[in-house]
DNA sequence: TCAAATAGCAAGCAACTACTTGCTTTCACA
DNA sequence: TGTGAAAGCAAGTAGTTGCTTGCTATTTGA
């Protein structure tokens, strides 16, 4: 096993065990079995577990893709439903490392914003989405784009996050709680084709 | 010090710890400490420090109460304004223990969901809300009550959840954000009063 | 006033933590 | 064939963890 395999080894193990357990319950010990690799060695590629914790969220972070919107916006239903199935997924997921790094803000702020920036980013690009299909008049209401952009973010993180504790909230299926989200959403923006009932779209 | 403060000084500690630092984070040593009690003493009270962590939770959650909605909606967009004030506060009140708590669903679900489970009829009495308003005509649109129920509760969720690590998501305040949200909830259900753009309630 | 309940305190337990040291083994490459 | 980089291994550091033991001090209620 050469070097590179090693490091990465050690920061796939590192970020699947700080999902699971946190970085406390992640202890070098667990990692380095995890990557099936001597603990002395974690110990000459980082040099320390924070260190090593912090560069598997970096590397993850960095290399997480996520599908774009339009610049410019067209068929608002379509675009956005899409955009929602894509998003949702990745969230769900991705659902135990959010909820870990969510729960390690108190004690470690920065770690949970690192994990967090992508999330930024995206809202940024939902609230430019929507600023131009007002702007373009795709849409009939008055509404903020930033409040709306996190409205429909917020509904589908939540939906992600709680999906598993609470089951008994979310009694529909993934695809059909995004059919309706989207549905209310593009009501509440006035987007003019939102006057039908959610139907089933073809992805 | 007679026993009942020991007892409630020491499950106060334990949620305060547990909130901030996490069931792992919140030692024996430390909850004594913070209830300004000897740790011998806590495991006289309680037999292990599961049971402790248990017993905070619970006794947390069961003394939680939380604003009702009218059995009989009337005016949506007061009733909702308000009830959103109110579960928003709330949210952000408790932010550290329910992200806490949701971050620890991995290796303790059934303590996860013990937490949650307010959440849960919080959810099933505004779906109740909704589908009574919905049938007594108070809104025009269709759409599915417990969707729209968690549509809203999870963008106030993610609000409360998302402002401290990442303010830059959350520009505006918490109150025009509550505005914000409530108005579009407003159209996207069809209340008939939604048409104008939001206004400060005083509350 | 006396006994029972409850607290404190010092010490210690075995297991685990992050991290180190010293030495040996493996293996690609020159 | 030999050399250097990288890995393994056994052992050990000092500190922390949940939890226990044995004994003493304080309070409380009959």
């Amino acid at each position: 096993m050469v070097a590179v395999d090693v490091r990465e080894a050690l920061l796939r193990a590192a970020l699947n065990l700080f999902a699971e357990l946190g970085s406390r319950g992640a202890t070098t010990r667990r990692i380095a079995q995890e990557a099936g690799v001597n603990e002395v060695t974690l110990f000459r590629h980082f040099p320390t577990k924070k260190a090593l914790i912090h560069a598997a969220l970096h590397t993850f972070v960095e290399q997480t893709p996520y599908l774009r919107l339009p610049d410019v916006p067209g068929n608002l239903a379509a675009e956005l439903t899409a955009w929602a199935r894509d998003h949702h997924k990745h969230l769900y997921k991705l659902r135990a490392l959010i909820r870990t790094s969510m729960g390690e803000f108190e004690e470690h702020p920065d770690q949970c914003k690192q994990a967090m920036c992508v999330s930024i980013s995206i809202n940024n690009e939902l609230t430019d989405y929507l600023t131009e299909a007002q702007r373009r008049g795709l849409t009939t209401a008055v509404f903020v784009p930033r409040a709306a952009a996190s409205m429909l973010m917020g509904t589908l993180f939540a939906d992600a996050m709680g999906r598993d504790p609470m089951p008994e909230r979310y009694p529909y299926s993934m695809r059909d709680g995004i059919d309706h989200y989207i549905h209310l959403f593009l009501r509440a923006i006035g987007a003019s084709d939102a006057s039908a009932p959610p139907q089933r779209v073809n992805s």
